[in-house]
RNA sequence: GCGCCCGUAGCUCAGCUGGAUAGAGCACCCGCCUUCUAAGCGGGUGGUCGCAGGUUCGAAUCCUGCCGGGCGCGCCA
């Protein structure tokens, strides 16, 4: 009665041509908002009840049966009755569809259900129709998604700092595409505030070393790193001595432009070497140049949102130089922050935060909603900035600021020192070539954005258990390895009959079930960290299955002389490896056909 | 002084936006395996969810106040 291939067209026009498979969880969904409209219209239930609050889950106690709702919990209060009678209207509602086998009402009002096992036979037939596509959903109904992520001053390589923001932001960006989202990656580049300026100079010490000079130390306030002799060279080949003895009003733009194209080449590099590609950059200096901050001054100007007035001495330690100056201040203590802030400096230039308001202004055009990664050094400008936007969108676009901690690297436990080529800091370019793109995205993925992390280079690529990285590819290329020694074997291709695959094994398909659960939930909470969490416990209950076969060969996928069963367990294990592959795909990561 | 994040088993961490008896790995203890289904397997011990209040049918989760750790805090970026 309900197909379990039957395939729903996305609502948004844009990307309508693609489908997404209708999931067992999402079914139950709509059986559940069926059986509360069947209530409603025999006027049993109240119409227009706020139903969002209702959870379709797995029971946390398998013994407790495969789905469980809470929907009578939720509505009873609102609905005038209570829990447990409204759930029995509802068990004899959902009790009778075809493939319910049991429902029952337990504890204060839970309802749960056992689901015939042909339901699970059919789930995994659509983890295989799907393939890529299983887990993929229309939660985020075409919305357009701004995540901005890495946003690294162009001054220099990229160092581990920005490493995690990096992948966090990548796989976010992935995440809410796959749950129905259409999103930008964007990269803000700071190229007009004071820090490109020393990147030019430093770059000019470096075009006069290219030219023969000896300069020696480089002077402190300069940017020391060799990476910045080959852009010396470059301005040399194309400018000769020119500016050499030039005063730096006519250098400091042309060098400043040169060098920042040259930086962002390289970061563009770096990233590249995690996989990670932006399709916007968005350049500060262009904004400022477009009067972008002007627009948003005056905007708020007329709407009493900045004023000209006098900042507080800050508290706590008394600073020394502290002087009363009127500013044109943002009120974004009316939103929350502790003090209004300025836009601009006392010499008429921007403030990072004004020209950053006029960034978000216009990110905001093109977009329903906004991300922003950070580190969490940043924490302290996260409330000015959500004021900002609030205050120039109405607070009409949610836009949520992820912070992401620090990471402490290590190797065996212990502090991890390496610096190869550019001054004193760790790059991300040493960290990817020392363990892999692929361990590097697992491994910062293996925690919550905001906790902090230990990053330990010996562990990241051990081959054990303890390795989520390793277990999780390990997984997925013993599945690979079986179509291999199926063909040594020279076993013959026979048809699979799910209704060989054991309890145990229909187990193995409601844990693969969840994954259009988690993609959901992950996207919803902005948290990719689950997805590696979840396929941790895939891959711990595939090599639990594979296990079962040391003991007793009649339990491994390929059984001789039983080219069905072979075949069936086989289709089992394809099933796990494609969800593997599927959240490996969201995480950015490769899966393996054979460790090596 | 203020703000933000974190406090869950001995250790490292999950906990599905408030659900049922709080989970996993490591470590430890008890068995098994001596193998190419390899880079071990199975089971067990272990928690006052930092502390104290509050909200409600129900709190690790939400609110308040403390305690402890991290990060940050002025026209910097």
């Amino acid at each position: 009665m309900f197909p379990a291939r039957c395939l729903k067209a996305r609502p948004d026009p844009l990307i309508q041509d693609r489908t997404d498979p209708v999931t067992l969880f999402s079914r139950f969904s709509d059986h559940i908002d069926a059986a509360l409209d069947a209530l409603v219209a025999r006027g049993a239930l109240p119409a227009g009840l706020d139903r969002g609050a209702i959870s379709v889950e797995p029971p946390r106690d398998p013994a407790h049966g495969d789905i469980a709702t809470n929907a009578a919990m939720v509505l009873a209060k609102p609905a005038g009755t209570n829990p447990r009678a409204l759930a029995e209207l509802l068990v004899a509602e959902l009790g009778a569809l075809a493939e319910v086998t049991e429902a029952s009402v337990a504890g204060p009002g839970f309802i749960n259900m056992r689901l015939a096992d042909q339901s699970w036979r059919d789930e995994l037939g659509l983890i295989h129709a799907a393939g890529s596509d299983y887990g993929r959903s229309t939660m985020g109904q075409g919305r357009r998604v701004n995540v901005e992520y890495v946003s690294a001053n162009p001054t220099g390589p990229m160092h581990v700092g920005h490493c995690r923001g990096a992948v966090v932001g990548d796989a976010l960006a992935a995440l809410l595409e796959y749950a129905g989202h259409r999103v930008t990656r964007e990269y803000y580049v700071n190229d007009a505030g004071a820090q490109v300026d020393v990147l030019a100079r430093s770059a000019h010490l470096r075009y006069r070393e290219a030219l023969g000079e000896t300069i020696g130390a480089i002077p402190e306030g300069l940017y020391p790193g060799d990476y910045l002799k080959p852009v010396g060279e470059a301005l040399a080949a194309e400018y000769g001595d020119k500016y050499v003895g030039a005063p730096e009003s006519e250098w400091l733009v042309p060098f400043r432009t040169v060098a920042v194209a040259a930086m962002m080449d390289m970061i563009r590099a770096d990233l590249g070497k995690l996989g990670i590609q932006h399709a916007v950059f968005a350049s500060e200096a262009e904004l400022q140049a477009e009067g972008k901050p002007e627009a948003a001054e005056k905007w708020l100007r007329a709407h009493d949102l900045v004023y000209d007035g006098m900042l507080e001495a800050p508290k706590g330690e008394t600073p020394e130089d502290w002087e009363p100056v009127e500013l044109p201040l943002f009120r974004s203590t009316q939103f929350g922050d502790d003090q209004d802030r300025p836009i601009r400096k006392s010499d008429g230039s921007w403030t990072y935060f004004g020209a950053d308001l006029a960034y978000h202004f216009q990110k905001s055009q093109d977009a329903d909603e906004l991300i922003d990664i950070w580190g969490a050094d940043h924490a302290g400008t996260v409330k000015r900035i959500k004021a900002a936007v609030a205050a120039l969108t109405g607070g009409k676009t949610r836009f949520d600021v992820k912070l992401v901690q620090m990471v402490r690297l290590l190797k065996n436990g212990e502090p991890f020192k390496m610096s190869k080529r550019a001054g004193n800091f760790v790059t991300l370019a040493d960290i990817v070539d020392e363990v892999g793109k692929d361990a590097v995205r697992f491994t910062m993925l293996t925690r919550k954005a905001d906790a902090q992390m230990d990053f330990d280079f010996a562990k990241v690529v051990e081959a054990s258990r303890d390795n989520p990285v390793f277990y999780v590819q390990y997984a997925h290329a013993r599945i690979a390895s079986l179509k291999r020694k199926l063909a040594e074997a020279g076993m013959s291709e026979a048809t699979p009959a799910l209704a060989r695959l054991d309890a145990y094994e229909l187990g193995l398909v409601k844990l693969l079930a969840q994954f259009p659960r988690v993609v959901e939930a992950a996207a919803s909470a902005r948290e990719p960290h689950r997805i590696a969490f979840y396929l941790g416990e895939v891959a711990a209950a595939f090599h639990a299955w594979w296990n079962l076969g040391n003991d007793r060969p009649e339990a491994r996928v390929i059984v001789a002389n039983d080219a069905e069963l072979t075949a069936t367990r086989l289709y089992l294990a394809d099933g796990i490896g494609q969800i593997i592959r599927n959240g490996l795909h969201l995480m950015g990561v490769e899966a393996l056909e054979e460790m090596l």
